[in-house]
DNA sequence: GCTGCGCTCCCCCATCCGGGGGAGTCGCTG
DNA sequence: CAGCGACTCCCCCGGATGGGGGAGCGCAGC
């Protein structure tokens, strides 16, 4: 059966056995082919220019070079890519982030091998794909805006113990400012004080560990 | 080649993919055979039970009930079980902790096939398989001593907002005894503050997002 | 039995934090 | 050009934080 031309996968994620999963999944499909496999986003950059996949699933937490930026720079160079955000959590800012660079779907690593395969079909035949859950969670924080990116450089230095002095010293301002940044950063997250903040930038993928 | 038994092996993991993954690899290996999967600790206790694997692969951070628990609760019934630890992070606190619930290897997510085979072969062998990059981490940690009950609560309350007083409040004691747990827990983990307090914590996997 | 440690409580006090207010510059966008 | 938002700085001030000290009780290990 040589019917219509498989749709061809590449997948990024720095976990080896996750990606053996995946192409233990594709290859049962017979109208999918994985093409490439890369551990981080510049490995996905280099072997997407050798491929050129129909799709791509990206993880987003990476070393080297994140998801999103490899989804950028993949997106500039080839508009017509089709990405896939594959990660663990539903942090939304993360989400958001992926949404904004240009990725067409979202896979949370739980999910079932139905789903992604699935995904992986809507996805090339030109749909976006993003499941209800993270929608809902994106849609539930659009409407508070997303903090500058004064206000993250700020709160992860407050994330390591420093006090505002430190922080203001670091970044060459006043004390005063730093205490701005804070205020309104704790109002924009609705939080309590700033190991809250630090604690909800973590939850929704602003900050990392 | 009807020769050696071959090793059982259970792999207990909420991600199917990885769970696909891991199948994928034994797949490959002719002295080793995957009888079981479960993807969370109650169901690993239950598939245990039924299959008697001789290794299992057990995940840390799973829904319903943990790793932790999952392998003290097999190894209280059947203390020859071999448990080996597979978990994304090697945050220390974890690590320490499935030790002493009676796991006898660890392996991170991110390792190769290559690895994960051999510490199957090396367990089920009866040796212990912690790799140097764990133990270091171990090593590096036990020399501070451990939180206590009391302190990780504190400081789980503080991480989500609350004052001194409000802790207080909620544990039915006094706010100087508060005082008295945070500055304890501060010198222990070398936290400049309670919010570098809380992203060691994190990081050293003594508190979850 | 003594020691160590977890847990509890108390004192003092310098410093930090965070909420309230206002205000200026710059750059973008309608 | 007017308005908005990011970024910057300033004021005041009550309350929270954290570092220092001491002390008692109970339980487990040596």
């Amino acid at each position: 059966m040589n019917g219509p031309a498989r749709i061809r996968v590449m997948v990024v994620d720095d976990h080896p056995l996750l990606r053996e999963g995946i192409a233990a999944v594709l290859a049962r499909q017979t109208d999918i082919e994985l093409v490439a496999e890369a551990a981080d986003g510049l490995e996905a950059i280099e072997q997407f220019r050798q491929h050129r996949p129909d799709v791509t699933l990206m993880d987003l937490q990476m070393p080297r070079m994140n998801g999103i930026d490899a989804i950028a720079a993949i997106r500039r160079d080839h508009p017509a890519a089709r990405m896939v955000v594959l990660t663990t959590y539903k942090g939304d800012a993360q989400a958001l982030r992926a949404i904004k660079a240009g990725a067409t779907g979202y896979l949370l690593k739980s999910t079932l091998r139905k789903e992604m395969v699935e995904t992986i079909r809507s996805v090339h035949a030109g749909r976006r794909h993003v499941p209800a859950e993270i929608a809902c969670e994106i849609a539930e924080h659009v409407a508070d805006d997303a903090l500058s990116l004064r206000e993250i450089d700020v709160l992860g230095r407050v994330a390591v113990g420093n006090t505002n002095r430190e922080v203001a010293r670091q970044l060459g301002i006043s004390e005063e400012t730093v205490k701005a940044h804070l205020k309104n950063l704790f109002a924009k997250l609705s939080a309590k004080d700033r190991t809250h903040a630090v604690m909800l930038a973590l939850k929704r993928g602003i900050l990392q560990i």
